[in-house]
DNA sequence: TTTCCTATATGGTGATCACCATAGTATGTC
DNA sequence: GACATACTATGGTGATCACCATATAGGAAA
């Protein structure tokens, strides 16, 4: 039988979009029913295992957009690792002042809440995390680097642009995302005199 | 008249720790009491302003062990900035293995919170970004780095530390740290090939 | 039309949250 | 001994937490 309302799925991009602002705990199912418009009533019908399955269809969600960019961002500039670099960055930039730097990246923000999150959760988490960084290590391959180096530079720029994140929204500004980009290409080597 | 207890200075650690481990809305000031062995009835006392002043204290706390770390650091390798970051990088790593990977950073997760915090709070934690930055950005100045490229260097710096707790920590493993050092002293050109 | 399944409303459960009022104890100074 | 200060015990406050039992409404399939 077909689904009849869109309670459920608007249940979830609430809640990944309070995940993103508040954090797991801080974020109650009250305020994720009442923002989203979803009935109180049938939220553990759609969700009968309550809020961690809330969070992993909202962080499935959230790791499925995020490498749908990773991956059009390759495409766009294949064989060119500096390029593709600073694209990604500059992407990451863009999306943060078009939110008013509001949202954390969902992912981080589950990680540093690891106690409260169950098993399954946490896999899901790490598992993003992988998948991401596949697919950054592959485009470094297909420029010539080596599989193992292509790997630790993906590791690198993945770390880096979490923590972009957490200095952009503190700071409201995009500037670390260009610093960054500037030390990855050019290495601290040219930043010299 | 002198403090007669400990039991202020005890409930300001074991708050910083279990807000390093849990994050700052789901540590409980119970738990802190209970933890720290600090009676109940005496914290309204020590901490008029409740549960923000205690995170104000806590993060007093951690912010000046962090810069006393990167200072000792930077007068250890002074005139050498490879050596200084991978000095950094293989600090933050070695302190992580030695903490099972259990503790992220303080400021990076009050401000994935940021709507719990109040304002002051949220000052304390852009002002321990910013201190931190600037004893980074000092010994790149002492390393004959323009001062705009020394201060983009060292937030690019700090940002990718920030980036590799977090995944050391989901990883419960330091090969991120390794990772960021190659990346960012050699450079994306050299890892070519 | 009867029977399901989907979906929602209502009204709770006990637990925990941060916080506080009141009273009392311990330890110092004068 | 008087007295002030430093500290703690007790027992709450109302609010919010995740979660759930029960009843029922609405549409599709039989």
């Amino acid at each position: 039988m077909a689904r009849r309302t869109d309670a459920r799925a608007s249940a979830i991009s609430t809640a990944e979009r309070l995940f993103r602002i508040q954090g797991y705990t801080a974020t109650g199912l009250i305020q994720v029913l009442k923002e989203s418009g979803a009935p109180k009533g049938s939220f553990y019908f759609h969700f009968p295992r309550g809020k961690a399955q809330l969070a992993e269809e909202a962080i499935d969600c959230y790791v499925a957009k995020r490498m749908a960019v990773l991956r059009h961002i390759s495409s766009e500039t294949a064989g060119d690792a500096p390029k593709f670099v600073r694209q990604i960055f500059r992407t990451f930039a863009d999306e943060m002042v078009a939110a008013d730097f509001q949202y954390g990246c969902l992912m981080q923000n589950l990680a540093n809440e690891l106690p409260a999150l169950d098993a399954d959760l946490t896999k899901r988490v790490a598992r993003g995390f992988l998948d991401s960084t596949e697919i950054i290590a592959d485009h470094f391959r297909g420029c010539g680097f080596t599989s193992e180096r292509a790997s630790s530079a993906a590791a690198a720029l993945v770390a880096a642009l979490e923590g972009a994140r957490t200095i952009a929204r503190l700071e409201r500004s995009p500037a670390i995302f260009e610093a960054l980009a500037d030390v990855s290409v050019r290495g601290w080597a040219s930043l010299e005199r």
